[in-house]
Formats: structure tokens, C-alpha cells, sequence
DNA sequence: GCCGTTTTCGGCCCGACTGTTTTCAGTCG
């Protein structure tokens, strides 16, 4: 994928013309092209050999010659224009929170300031006040800002940042004067990473509400705070912001605040289009406030039915919107079982009996248990003895229980050659089989692509567990050929995993919804080690609902008996 | 630089907060 390369070039381009002062409108079409150029499932140069560049949304003749030189030289004679103008240290200083393009522009200009280092020396010797527009504070600010780029400030696992964020919203709702309050922003929309978290309020009383959101204990300090509208970060260094509106505004204000930025700019363009106005506060047709207490009212106001947050991304639920064929997204109720845990068995931590007692708490019906295969000796592989004594002990679980069931499952390994851990003789005693690689995590795309390949064709195998490898944060994808995994895993009847432990949430939203364009369907599984780990479900049916997965695409939602049937008929369609 | 039911030119989403300034530019989301 070539995607990455041509982004980093556009967008360092855009930052460039800021720092020069060009044209706004011209940085936007390379911020947008950036944007639309990041949300692809297909390599770009892919795309560039069909000549349908201008296919992408925001890619019109010129970046479309760009991107062809870029692909074709590595560079773009436009890009390394640019860059002379500037001094290459510029642009990061566009980085720190505070400063934009015109305070670059003026700390170069009259500091002669090149880097992040010569700022942050500049600043730690208090020589940046004085300028014009910079005072005591904005130079602490600066100050401040460097040292936060320095420490964190990485996007951070959605799961770990949703319990703290509905913990607030909950705090919130027992001691402030609020009629209502919701996370709004990303974690509204379950992107995977989270950058800040966004909560609105409806209230009459919004500076008692602010008061109290500003001195709740766990905020370390306040970054800013207004009559409606406060940031605060927490000790670990998590930003945390809060606008109150009025009741009568708070479906207007909750589209607003839950984006995608994208998404909203596509809304008023509509807006604008019929003579109408969109804000936080409403629709306004003039003066005359037509629409805004709830979200429903505002998108009928535009003409445009109830988008659900997960795919307010421009990512064309838009059009599809408007042409009346929006899917109808599979939803958490939907979900009946869990395909992918880990038990006592192999490295898991519970006993078959504590997740079914979970699964019950959780209201699923049954549960998959897929321990590792013996080449996973660190994580206590079963040998095949093991497994089938596993077996027997789930049927006698199953016996003696009248509402969840378990399955006895693997999560095999496939190895280096595309073989797997167990031979068919074991796989077909088994209610369940998932084909996962976990070595061999570095071989070339083509390797990569044949193992993956040769699991799908084997008759016992289900699903695919976590088929890229990624671990946010941690550990890109391995090289991969997605589009032949996607195309083999629908001609066998083969379901991918979208894997909903908080790291991998693989495959992706981007992903799914590419494979399901090709007539994939998915199992989610939360690849439990620990008990609590399996309300990580409602993270994978998130990526399956950003995936636009309706719920005939996600095999979770057929009952325990409908399950058995459609985990029989692989073996018949391609068995022996 | 893109784009088109205001279509090949002339538009391009909207408002809050800060810090500095005496009415607003810059930044952010």
C-alpha cells in the first residue's frame, strides 16, 4: 500500500501553504484529499493502473497527475518547490496546541525560529513574549504544549478510554443540573483509537454545570473554560471536553459534537443548498429556528433520514441516505453468542463454567471456546488428548444446562507452509474451528497471502480469527493481499473474525466493509482471556456497524441451533 | 484545488474560547 506515502506528502504540502499564507480553500482540497486518500481499502497505485483516481471523492484532474508522479517518481516537483520555501523544522512546529500557521509564520519570521528545540529553548528563556499577539500566558502555553507533545499524546485504544469517559458522563448526571448528557465525538461514533473525549449536556443552568465538570477529582488540570464550553485533562493526560446547550438545541448540538467533521460539512452543504442554516443550535431558516431539539428532527429537516453515529464519516452514507438505502445496521441486542473465547484449557482464565455463568450475565446464548493449538506452547496449546477430553467435558456442560451452550472450538495455528496444528481427523470431531496465524508474523505478502489462502480452503475451517495481526499501538498489520483473502474467504464460505479485543479490532471497519462488498460474513469474538474481557463484544459489533454490517452479514446473530446448521454445511459444501 | 438541480466560474460550514487587544485575530473542533 502506497496510501501512507502519498498522505504524508499531501498533507506536509498543506501545512507548507499555510505557513505561506496560500489560498485556504486550495489547503482544504489537500486536506480532504488526504482524508479520503486514508479511508481507502485499496492501494492507491491500484486504483491509479485502472485510471480512476478521480474516482476518489476530493481527487479531481490535478491531484490526480500528483499522485501519478508521486507513484511513479517518489516525489512530486511541487512538493520540493515547497519545501525550499520553508525551513524543514517549520512545519512541526505546527504541532503544538496554540500554535497554527501565522504563529509559525511570526516565530520564524522574527525569532528566525527553525525547530520544535529551538522554540522550546526560546520559551524556557522567556524570549517569545513581547511579540506582537504574544503575552506571559500564550509563551507558557507554548511551553506547556511542547512538553505534552513530548510525553504522549497518541491516540489511545477506544476500550481503554470508554469506561473513564461513560464514568464521567454518569457523574455528570447525578450531581450537575442537567436534563441530559451523552458521549458525543469519536468514542460516539466507536472509532477504534480515541484523541479527546467529547460529552455534551442539555441544561438551563450551563455555568453550574461547568463549574462542577471543572472540579470533579479526577481532573488534574483545567485548559479552558467558558460560560457553555470547558476542556480539562485528567492525570494520565487525557483531554476531556464538555459544552452545555440548551434543551431545546441538544439534537442539534449532539449532531455537531459527534461529527465526523466530514460528515457535518457534508450536512450544511445540504443545509446551505436549500436556503437553511446548520448549527449547534438548530436548523434556522433565517432567524426562524425550524429544527434542533432531537437528532431525527435535525436530518429530517435536511431532508435526510436518522443517520446512526457509527458511519457519520462521508464515507457515502450521504448519498446513501439520501437515495433511501442505508442499511440497517446489526445492533448489540442482535448478538447471541460469543465466537472466539479462551478458556482454562489453554491460556484463558476461566473454567468453562464461569463463562458460561458470564455469558448468561452478558444475555448471550452461547459461546465458542477456542483455546490455542500445540504450537502456541507459551500460551499452553492443547494436544490433540486434551482437546477431545475438553470435548467431552462440554457435553456434559451442555447437558446439564437448559439455556447458554458452549462449543467446543480451536483457535488453530496456521503454519509456515499454510498447514495447520491439527490434522482433519482431529478439526472434524470439532464443533467450531478458527484458523489464526500467530508466527511467522514477518514473512513476505505473498506467504502471508498463501497461508492465509490455504486455511480457507480447508473444509473444517470456520473462520479466520484476527486476519491482519494488528495490535493497535503496538504492531502494524503484516503484509498481506487482502482483496485475494477477501475473494477466497466468499468463494469457501469462509467467515473472517472481526476480532473485538480492544487491541485488534481486526479486521478494521475499513476492512470489513471492503470484504463485505465482496460477499464476506464475519464472526465477532472477543478473544477473552479473562472473564471480564468478553463485554469487549459491544467494540466488535461497533467495527461491524462502522462496516455497515446489517446483521444477516454477522454469524453471532443466529441462534444456538441456527448456528449448528451453518457451521455443518462448510463441510458439505467443499468437504470430502 | 474541487465541483456542479445557483454547472465551467465562483463559490467553498460554523461558532466558542483565549489572549491580546480596545474591537479582534488566531486557533480549535
Amino acid at each position: 500500500m502506497r496510501n501512507a506515502e502519498v498522505c504524508a506528502i499531501f498533507r506536509e504540502m498543506a501545512a507548507i501553504m499555510e505557513i505561506l499564507g496560500e489560498d485556504p480553500y486550495r489547503i482544504r482540497a489537500y486536506q480532504r484529499a488526504v482524508q479520503n486518500i486514508e479511508n481507502l481499502p485499496e492501494d492507491i497505485a491500484v486504483i491509479a493502473a485502472r485510471g480512476e483516481l478521480t474516482k476518489i471523492p476530493g481527487i479531481g484532474k490535478e491531484l490526480a497527475r500528483k499522485i501519478e508522479e508521486i507513484l511513479a517518481t517518489g516525489t512530486l516537483q511541487k512538493y520540493e518547490e515547497l519545501k525550499r520555501k520553508v525551513p524543514p523544522g517549520l512545519v512541526e512546529l505546527l504541532q503544538v496546541p496554540g500554535i497554527g500557521p501565522k504563529t509559525a509564520k511570526l516565530l520564524y519570521e522574527r525569532l528566525g525560529v527553525k525547530s520544535l528545540a529551538e522554540l522550546e529553548q526560546l520559551a524556557k528563556e522567556g524570549k517569545l513574549k513581547g511579540l506582537p499577539g504574544i503575552g506571559a500566558k500564550t509563551e507558557e502555553n507554548i511551553r506547556r504544549g511542547i512538553a505534552l507533545l513530548r510525553s504522549v499524546e497518541e491516540r489511545r485504544p477506544l476500550g481503554l478510554v470508554l469506561p473513564l469517559a461513560r464514568a464521567v458522563v454518569n457523574l455528570l448526571r447525578e450531581k450537575a443540573p442537567v436534563k441530559r448528557v451523552d458521549l458525543a465525538g469519536s468514542i460516539r461514533r466507536f472509532k477504534e483509537t480515541v484523541g479527546d473525549v467529547d460529552i455534551l449536556a442539555a441544561s438551563t443552568r450551563p455555568e453550574e454545570v461547568i463549574k462542577i465538570f471543572t472540579t470533579l477529582p479526577l481532573v488534574a488540570e483545567v485548559l479552558a473554560q467558558g460560560p457553555t464550553k470547558a476542556s480539562v485533562r485528567t492525570g494520565d493526560g487525557l483531554q476531556i471536553d464538555l459544552r452545555v446547550v440548551p434543551p431545546e438545541s441538544y439534537g442539534a448540538a449532539l449532531c455537531y459534537f459527534t461529527g465526523s467533521k466530514a460528515h457535518n460539512i457534508r450536512v450544511r452543504e445540504l443545509a446551505v443548498k436549500q436556503g437553511l442554516k446548520v448549527n449547534e443550535y438548530g436548523v434556522f431558516r433565517g432567524e426562524e429556528r425550524i429544527a434542533g431539539a432531537t437528532e431525527e428532527e435535525v436530518y429530517a429537516a435536511v431532508g435526510l433520514p436518522y443517520i446512526p453515529p457509527e458511519i457519520r464519516e462521508d464515507w457515502g452514507e450521504i448519498e446513501a441516505a439520501l437515495e433511501g438505502r442505508l442499511p440497517d445496521l446489526v445492533e448489540l441486542k442482535d448478538i447471541k453468542g460469543d465466537f472466539h473465547v479462551h478458556s482454562k484449557y489453554s491460556d484463558g482464565a476461566a473454567t468453562l463454567e464461569e463463562i458460561a455463568a458470564e455469558a448468561r450475565k452478558l444475555g448471550l446464548e452461547w459461546v465458542a471456546i477456542c483455546d490455542h493449538s500445540p504450537a502456541l506452547k507459551v500460551a499452553g496449546g492443547l494436544d490433540a488428548p486434551t482437546l477431545l477430553k475438553k470435548k467431552e467435558a462440554i457435553e456434559r456442560f451442555n447437558a446439564k444446562s437448559p439455556d447458554v451452550k458452549l462449543l467446543c472450538g480451536v483457535e488453530v495455528d496456521i503454519l509456515l507452509d499454510g498447514t495447520l496444528d491439527y490434522p482433519n481427523e482431529v478439526l472434524a470431531q470439532l464443533d467450531v474451528v478458527v484458523a489464526a496465524i500467530h508466527t511467522g508474523l514477518r514473512q513476505s505478502k505473498e506467504v502471508q497471502t498463501k497461508r492465509l489462502l490455504a486455511a480457507a480452503a480447508n473444509p473444517y475451517v470456520h473462520a479466520i480469527a484476527h486476519p491482519t495481526g494488528r495490535l493497535l499501538g503496538e504492531r502494524e498489520p503484516y503484509e498481506l493481499d487482502l482483496e485475494a483473502v477477501f475473494t477466497a474467504a466468499a468463494r469457501t464460505g469462509t467467515w473472517l473474525e472481526i476480532n473485538a479485543y480492544y487491541k485488534r479490532l481486526d479486521l478494521n471497519d475499513i476492512n470489513a466493509r471492503a470484504a463485505a462488498a465482496r460477499g464476506v460474513e464475519f464472526t465477532i469474538g472477543t478473544d477473552a482471556h479473562l472473564l471480564e474481557q468478553m463485554e469487549f463484544l459491544e467494540l466488535g459489533v461497533g467495527v461491524a456497524r462502522r462496516a455497515w454490517l446489517t446483521r444477516e452479514k454477522v454469524i453471532n446473530t443466529l441462534s444456538y441451533e441456527e448456528l449448528l446448521a451453518r457451521l455443518r454445511a462448510k463441510k458439505e459444501v467443499l468437504g470430502e
